[in-house]
DNA sequence: AGGAAAGTGGTGAATAGTGGGGAAAAGTGG
DNA sequence: CCACTTTTCCCCACTATTCACCACTTTCCT
């Protein structure tokens, strides 16, 4: 399982450093894929694996089917790690989640998020603490 | 399986280059043809001959089988790449999918598609959130 | 404080993508 | 059936990106 949270940074050729606590739960095989809210998702390969086969037990017929593949599908990649730890990730995959040189990598149980520093402290700084149990509340937790 | 989302262009001679990445997953034969939602879609010949098989399983009498069948059948051409790695779409399929110069070739696991880079950036775009996981929820993901 | 490990940055070779010229082939009209 | 135009295909050349490697800085741990 991953938790915690890295401040890393891309460099200009668009290469990001996986954080140390990460690699071996990783493996060799991981994909990255956008994600809802709009960061970007590492998965495992059998968590990744998984959604894959929800995605294409969906039915041709289904329009918001073909979509959702193509969000989640269209935009993946297979990472390959280099001797230093860390993956290339294409541009359109950057382009999406507005990464820039500063990012955070925030392990979130059984996947990974990467977000923009400056998009996660502006959705994330968690001071309003009172929304926070609301929400939970509402959740049941 | 094919991933990702590429930026190529066609040139004056209206020449593709397939991503590298996807040669080697494609192999010799393959085929494009048009698809539902105005792009088109390359299938490698084992994906395209089971959408063929199910295209002429569909009975004869059958008008709205007959249009499908013009629609998948009649517009599609098997490929042939050149050494640099290029295809030649035909005009009329350039013409479907509104093809310009650039265009963004997309990998959708079983399936490649083909969209004009416009079209593809006005339509999916995904900023909208909410509806996406709406979207999601209603296919039970 | 010292050493090891993690993260960052840069360089050069190899490869992928693009563009164009010219030969071969196919289509068109007399 | 022949000449002409257009399209297709093969080759070469240039550019941009990718990838593997090396070197440096910072952080962490003992």
């Amino acid at each position: 399982m991953f938790y915690g949270e890295f401040a890393h940074t891309i460099d200009v050729k668009g290469r990001l450093t996986i954080p140390n606590k990460f690699r071996n739960l990783l493996g060799d095989d991981f994909y990255i894929t956008r994600e809802l809210d709009g960061g970007l998702t590492i998965y495992d390969k059998s968590k990744w694996l998984e959604l894959e086969s929800k995605l294409n037990s969906l039915p041709l017929t289904d329009t918001k089917a073909r979509e959702l593949r193509r969000f989640y599908l269209g935009s993946s990649c297979p990472c390959e790690v280099d001797k230093q730890g860390r993956v290339l990730i294409p541009i359109a995959l950057r382009n999406h989640a507005k990464l820039n040189t500063d990012v955070i990598i925030v392990g979130v149980g059984d996947h990974i998020e990467v977000w923009d520093k400056k998009l996660w402290d502006d959705k994330y700084q968690f001071d309003d603490y009172d929304k926070l149990a609301k929400d939970m509340e509402g959740l049941g937790i």
